[in-house]
Formats: structure tokens, sequence, C-alpha cells
DNA sequence: GTCTATAACTCGATAGAC
DNA sequence: GTCTATCGAGTTATAGAC
């Protein structure tokens, strides 16, 4: 692990991760890259070989970050529905401040399914995640869900589709005469606290 | 409206559809539609001139299958909350059908949000959608949400998202010794419909 | 390490015969 | 209407000078 990236080589990914995110792997331009990093197209080449071998870098420091945020359903100062509602939270930021990332991610995962699986085993070794800890307390009875992967799948759903979406809803909402703005964001946020709370107190 | 599409133009269309549902805009290859349709490049622009407007036929006819699903909140024979509990199983349905329809939908719709406002307008024109029909009970008191708008959002969401992060959430269902499966998908289905009850009796 | 110049290739589009 | 052949724009990748 290198703690000082050569300033070159740091330009470059900075401006392929905008790049990336904002174009997929083949929307993306090299010439793009290159003149966000204010370099030419040749150096890419030299740093990093070829475009693919370029994007699985910022490939993997995306899932890198996404799957950072799970690190709280092992923070041993809380109990089990204080980290629920904590990575919630959690994914609500930093969605919030990378809204690109969610469409991003699914794209490329759709699109390559393989190099994702090969990855989430690199992120994930060992860590609790949000789906391992809840089949973990339904099975020690901390909490009674009727079924945890389907609660699972709906929490993510909930904080994540809203900023998949987000072109889409605005566009709805304007059409109705109301808005999808940071206020609705909040309230957003109130409602889902709101639907882990009454689903894990079904017990 | 032909009723009767000449053979060739059809087979064009169905091939277009699955390399661009699958692909999108710029991952399709006009030669993989030529050869899923059995013809030649060529005949690809001597029926619709460029790759563009083949793209925004197949588009249009999806946004409109989709929309079609919003007929039942104008159903008289339904009360209200039938209407939205109806409105959530078509959706399921229609998701479940064409799978890749909601990632394709987003992905286009966030590359080209101008296309999308004017194609709107043209598939609703006077129709109910189910944000307008959700203000306007809200409106004459026929149901009482905390916020129409993030109710919106949430249902939307926990019907959309599952299929649109399929290939995610069954990767890390298999890692936890679990399933995404037809039968999850019916419990969803059960949850979504407590969700729904419990938001519109509120009241 | 960094640059310029260009090779090699992909792909949408068109010309023109049948 | 349908085909073969080819053009030309746009892109990734490389050769080679400095």
């Amino acid at each position: 692990m290198k703690l000082i990236d050569s300033s070159t080589e740091h330009k470059i990914l900075e401006a392929a991760k905008t790049e990336f995110l904002e174009f997929g792997l083949y929307g993306a331009r090299m010439q793009n890259i290159a003149n966000r990093a204010g370099i030419n197209k040749a150096l890419l080449h030299y740093y990093f070989r070829n475009k693919e071998k370029l994007f699985d870098k910022v490939f993997e420091s995306a899932l890198e970050r996404y799957f950072s945020n799970m690190d709280i359903m092992s923070d041993d100062r809380l109990d089990f529905k204080e980290r629920v509602h904590g990575l919630a939270d959690r994914f609500l930021d930093f969605l919030n401040e990378y809204p690109q990332m969610a469409l991003f991610l699914i794209k490329e995962v759709s699109a390559n399914q393989i190099l994702f699986i090969e990855k989430v085993d690199k992120n994930l070794r060992g860590n609790k995640t949000l789906l391992s800890a809840l089949l973990d307390a339904q099975q020690k009875g901390v909490v009674s869900l009727e079924n945890p992967m389907v609660f699972f799948v709906q929490l993510i759903s909930m904080c994540t589709y809203p900023f998949v979406a987000k072109p889409l809803f605005t566009v709805i909402a304007e059409r109705n005469e109301t808005s999808w703005n940071s206020d609705s964001l909040t309230e957003l946020r109130a409602s889902i606290h709101s639907f882990i709370d009454h689903q894990l107190n079904l017990a």
C-alpha cells in the first residue's frame, strides 16, 4: 500500500472516476479522461495499459467505498436496532454525496456480474454485512422478522432507488406541481426509520 | 395505425428491442440487430434511416407499455385503496415478465431526460397516474398520508429496485446461503401490500 | 515520464447493382 | 426491397523522439 501516489497517477484516477461515473465503461472516452487530468492519451496507457484495466481500478475503489458503509454493523457500542438505523443513515448520506454512484454500480454489476462476484469477496472477507447480521440476529432471537431477506431487499430498495431514479421522480413530481428535493429527502429518511422500527418491532 | 407490419419491419423491431434492452443505445450494435433479424445492415437504414430513429421507436413502445399499467388508477369498479394495491400488483407482474425493462428505462431516461419529458406528455395526456391520484385523494380527504410524494417514491422503489438490482441481490443472497427467487418475490409482494395498508390506514 | 504522430480497428452510414 | 462492397468518422492503442 503506497502512502503517496505519484501525482500523475492520482490525477488520472480522479479524472477516470469522474468520467466513468458519468458515462460508464463504454460511454467514457480516454481522450476526455486525459483532458480532465491535464495530460495526453499516451500517458493513460503508460500508467494503466488499457481502458479496461483503468476502469477496473475505478470500479474497485467505488465498490470499496460502498461496502465501507457496512462497518457500522460491527460497532460494539450500538445495539442491533441502532446499527440498522445507523446503516440506513449512512447509505442515504453516502448516496446523497455521490448521487451517480448507485446507478453506476448497478449498471456495471449488471453488465459484468462475474467481475463483481470476485471483487465482493475481496471486499467483504470476514466483515458483517446487513444481510448476514439480519440472519444472525434472527437466529439468535434478537429480532423476529417475517422474512429477513425480504426486509433486507425492501430497506436497500427504499434507500437506493430514490437516487437511481432521481431524474424520473423529478420529472414526474414537476408534472404534478410538486417537487422532489432535499426536503423530501429528509422526510424520506424519517419514513424509512419508521419502516425499520415497525418491521423490527413485530416481534 | 397499420394492422399488419411488413414482416421485415416487424422482425427488425423485435430484434432491436432485444438488443437495445440488453445493451442500451450506445452499447447496442446495428450489426447485431441485423444478425438477430436475419437480414443485413443496409436494410436497417432503409427502414429506419439511422440508429437513433430505430432506438426511438423501441424506447417509445417500452414507455407506452410501462405507463399502460396506470390504467387501473382510473378503474371505476375499484375504490381508491384497491387501485393502489392493484397498481402494485401490475408493476410487479410487468417487471417479472420484462425484468430488463426497469434498468433500461432508468438508464435511458438518465441519459436523455429531455426526450423522456416529451414522450411522457405524449403517453399521459389526461390519464391519471399514481402520484396525481394520490395528491387528489389526499386533497379530498380519502386518505391521509404524511407526505404523498414520499409514499409514492417508497412504493415505486420497493416494486422496482428488486428487479433493477436483481444480479446484486442474487449474489449477496448466495454469499449468505439463502436465495432470492420467485418464492421471495411472492413474499415481497405480500410485504408491499402490508406497507400500503399500513400507510393508507394512518388516517 | 511525457510528448507527437499515426497505426489499427470498430461501427454507422451510403453507393450502386440486382 | 434486398444485397455486397466500401467509405469515413471516431477511438483505442502503440511507435518512437525527447
